[in-house]
DNA sequence: GAGCCAAATGTAACCGGTTACATCACACCG
DNA sequence: CGGTGTGATGTAACCGGTTACATTTGGCTC
């Protein structure tokens, strides 16, 4: 293995000033700093990164923790830390935890174990009891998409009660009465809050909340199919639904249609997240579009931020959304 | 930050006694073994790995080129690969190459430069034209999915080809005497293969190959949507399509919907890897299942076999497929 | 009791860089 | 001409582990 010493040997000049001309430039005479890139040239020197992290200890990983890379909004949201971790010079250590709180533990320790600078955390978990390393000094950490309520760290999301009051309030303006809705596993601030923003908008319009019409979910087309087989078996089933996701309102859709049911003749059904999908279902769906590639590349900015010690300002970001109308709402039978 | 010394001298032993205790316990007496991990608790103290790879020369990281990770496809490939490293104690580095060749030599210089131990790569694109190091060693890598022809690496893949043929055939005992084909783009050694299999197919039912029927995609929906159109657009259109993924598919289905056509009354349309969208469509996709999550865990085995020098006999595997017959396909009309 | 061996532990070199500090050459000034 | 400041380079300590080799200890044999 080619190392520093060698080409030092090579250009005539000491290690010191190699390491230099590589890192600083600037300070060493054009003359050696021609004779030591030569050198360097010739040696087929490249730096061995392991031992330059150690020394300046910062790895320039960054640890990604995603629920589970399978769902197609997270897939692209990695896009997006990928792509801006790559152009500042970070790798991206990927974890999918798949929920599992002791999987992203682990993952969290590679910060603690000095193996990544930093965390970006797509799911509202805090691993870290303490929210502080064994010497008190708090984890590098972003917290994107789905953000804790107290999460003591900068956070990228959406306004998630008010994208899901827009897409409410598109299905009254459509003359709906009867909402269901196909939310997100309990207990996430997440789905809470789309809950809220649901709730406002049926308040606003006058209309009683009917518990009986919200179902649990977890993402999955399959937890979709499932809660619509619900909704639709209720005394007095919903004329539209409000799914949290459009995997979920995917799979709502096929279970639907198996039912009889025509979309959005005698049921209409609405998404959220506006995934590829979503415009090659049938019917198209109507579907709340997040910038998922930008949540990804603002967390690698914000946590770059943290870590360089450049605090400037408001942790905190929102990033906007937009109400897409296709197919699959319509206005309800008569 | 707590580090072997204060160890050692919280446990009054040496650090050679701290170091040996934590990497090969049954060296040390079973006394001192017990102070030390004392000690270990007592300050807290977790090995700083950076130190620990530098010195060891393994990273224990792998780095895994993916050409698009927002395909559904390769998604599970990596949840695979993901999940066999963490239990082998070994981390993922992503590297979404959006198809650009520099990129992929980019990551792959992680290697080179130490950051990795290996790759993993799910295409058929060999980022070192000297296929080796500086000093002559051969890369560790391991080509899956997508395999080179000649890879000089191991390899895990689908028999390609008579996962088409067995797919073409499906569509020829329905009936089917003109099956279009939307492949992935030309150069690829996947697709070559998938052609070849359908080629066999016709070739053994005594069908003629009709080259105006294979249009290329690039596997996304909206290229399959654009295909399809141009597909029914031919003078002699097919009364099937055999779509080389099932992202195609969907936009195949799509596009032939909007034609007016009914599936599988008109034309029947299938897929290929069975993604979850699959058993959600209207009808539901007739594909070829893939044991996605399979290929990353028999991929990270194999390099990782590499890596400890395990070199044990046939570095070619074939992954086995299945057929899964669901509603996209049925007799063509009379 | 001397001699020997094995097991347990300590000492210190080493991995490959970075960087604080020392050194040196040289120009400029009063 | 001595003093001083500046820019370029060299020397060597250091990061935090691992490990070859040296040393110590104690049990066993003859």
């Amino acid at each position: 293995m080619t190392n520093i010493r060698k080409v030092a040997e090579l250009a005539g000049v000491s290690v010191a000033t190699v390491s230099r001309t590589l890192r600083s430039p600037d300070v060493v005479s054009p003359a050696t700093r021609d004779k030591v890139l030569q050198a360097v040239n010739e040696a087929g020197y490249k730096p061995n990164l392991m031992a330059v992290r150690f020394r300046s200890r910062r790895t320039h990983n960054l640890v990604v923790l995603v629920p589970t890379i399978a769902n197609t909004f997270f897939a692209r949201v990695i896009s997006g830390i990928q792509e801006a971790a790559q152009e500042r010079g970070y790798g991206v250590l990927l974890c999918n935890t798949n929920g599992h709180e002791e999987t992203e533990a682990t993952y969290a320790s590679l910060v603690t174990t000095r193996q990544a600078d930093g965390v970006i955390q797509l799911r509202a978990y805090n691993p870290f009891p303490e929210d502080a390393d064994s010497d008190g000094t708090p984890l590098p950490m972003v917290n994107a998409c789905e953000v804790l309520d107290d999460a003591p760290c900068p956070t990228v999301k959406l306004d998630n009660r008010a994208a899901a009051r827009l897409l409410t309030e598109h299905l009254l303006a459509l003359g709906h009465r009867r909402i269901g809705m196909i939310k997100g596993p309990r207990r996430s601030p997440l789905t809470r809050d789309r809950v809220a923003g649901y709730r406002d908008a049926l308040e606003a319009a006058g209309i009683a909340l009917d518990e009986s019409l919200i179902c649990p979910g977890d993402f999955t087309p399959r937890s979709g199919y499932e809660a619509a087989g619900t909704l639709i078996a209720r005394a007095e089933p919903p004329t539209a639904i409000f799914c949290e996701s459009d995997e979920m309102a995917i799979g709502a859709i096929s279970c639907l249609k198996q039912a009889g049911l025509a979309i959005p003749g005698d049921i209409s059904v609405a998404g959220f997240d506006d995934i590829d999908f979503a415009s090659y279902s049938d019917p198209p769906l109507t579907t709340i579009a997040q910038p998922a590639e930008a949540f990804g590349k603002q967390a690698v900015a914000m946590l770059i931020d943290v870590l360089e010690r450049r605090h400037q300002g408001e942790p905190h970001r929102m990033l906007p959304h937009e109400l897409v109308i296709r197919g699959s709402t319509g206005e309800p039978a008569t």
